[in-house]
DNA sequence: CGCAAACTTGATGGCCGTCAAGCAAAGTGG
DNA sequence: CCACTTTGCTTGACGGCCATCAAGTTTGCG
């Protein structure tokens, strides 16, 4: 069942990634009432402060979760792709503390809390994906907060570079050594901290080094062991199955 | 009943805190088997990738969270102060991905992972609470990778000092425009991604213009409105009641 | 084809790290 | 009670990583 390319079954087969689901959760999944939207690239899904009563699933593209400073700055705080729940934690709060935006143009997937509440109310199996999706996310901010605390900038670009490899692999979209690149050198900046001159510098310093390229919107790993070391990459927190 | 100092009340408190519990979950807490412990200054208390099977709950002293970079360098993730439940995450893992260790000698109580979740499976609002707290926490994660990537030392330090002072005023921890600052200058720089050679310049420069001051194991906030328009603090993230 | 957005590269400077030394405070043992 | 050690704080000199400013160049799109 689960086999199908549809949006439910990508969020059937999310939910039940740690622990198999039952049947009836997996029937309530096909039954969600799905608002299925197409997003241009570069557009606000959700505000800071702003209301939410619905989820949202990444169906296709890429997008990131931000705040902006009172001066204009802009620091990402995640990045989502295909597969991902992004603002699970709506389902306890009346409106998000961050804002969410596209990075590409994206196919997005909008579900009311009601509904989620109810199937995890009625499925604890569910219940406990969903604090699995919370518990991973933290993880990842705590991997960022060292990553911007005590790396330079090769080795913070080399740690997102892991780090996004590893989760589109799990989504089944990377090919061979590489992967679709969407981002633009000002989205690694505002996601490492940096200015996106000195990314641009970052990136020449480890194609030069034959570590990694990134050409025509896609992202090539030429070196993976010497791209894991210098990031001092550690892919436990992605808790990936596989 | 929730008057008392004891820790079950501590904890009663805390957990009802956005929402009134019912009588017979706080009831529960009551009975939940602690085990109190005095654990020195700089001590341990959990390790990363090691076993666990209990939560804890800070009574008394200060702590924090951790990871180590395979340099020895080390990435402060989150304090915690006196009422705060730092590893609830671990309900849902088998083992941590941060170690934990006290600042100040802290009184921590233990309970058993089966006990939290017989108590979370049975009232809705403890549930409830939980993720409260998880959700409070990664908000904490997100502003801190706003510090770390954005800002400058002296704005960290200030964002970092007025988050302390609103959580320990929560918990009826300062005196006036003071608190306990039990944190060291290389304890500073652990968690804001500097040296303690710049912390020691960054506080001097703060002092000097009279916004904060720092002298006998406390630290005064001189300028409360300055201090928040250096970090360009906005302590919603928080999510404090009163 | 023309415009806008993104990328690239150079020059310059500042924030903060590193190294080093001295000082202060607190605990330890004789 | 006082050398002695340890830990943390303070200050100076110097240098490097990265920001800033300022062009160009390339890419993409209508």
């Amino acid at each position: 069942m689960a086999s199908s390319k549809s949006p439910f079954c990508l969020l059937a087969r999310r939910l039940g990634s740690a622990a198999p689901l039952p049947v009836a959760a997996e029937r309530a999944i096909l039954g969600l009432p799905l608002i299925i939207r197409t997003i241009e690239a570069s557009r606000d899904i959700l505000y800071e402060g702003g209301p939410s009563d619905h989820c949202c699933v990444i169906l296709d593209g890429w997008t990131c979760c931000y705040q902006l400073l009172t001066d204009g700055r802009r620091q990402i705080l995640l990045f989502h792709v295909p597969g991902d729940l992004p603002d699970l934690q709506g389902l306890h709060l009346p409106s998000p503390d961050f804002g969410m935006a596209t990075v590409t143009r994206s196919i997005v997937a909008f579900v009311p809390h009601s509904d989620l509440r109810t199937l995890s109310d009625r499925y604890p199996t569910i219940a406990q994906a969903f604090w699995r999706e919370a518990i991973v996310t933290a993880a990842t901010h705590r991997a960022w907060i060292v990553s911007l605390g005590r790396r330079d900038a090769r080795q913070k670009l080399a740690h997102l570079i892991c780090e996004l490899y590893l989760r589109l692999e799990a989504v089944g979209l990377t090919d061979g050594r590489s992967m679709p690149m969407p981002l633009r050198q000002t989205d690694f900046a505002d996601a490492l901290g940096l200015t996106s001159v000195h990314v641009n510098r970052t990136l020449r310093s480890l194609r030069s080094q034959g570590i990694v390229d990134l050409y025509g919107r896609r992202s090539t790993i030429l070196d993976w062991e010497a791209l894991r070391a210098v990031a001092d990459f550690n892919p436990k927190y992605l808790h990936l199955t596989d």
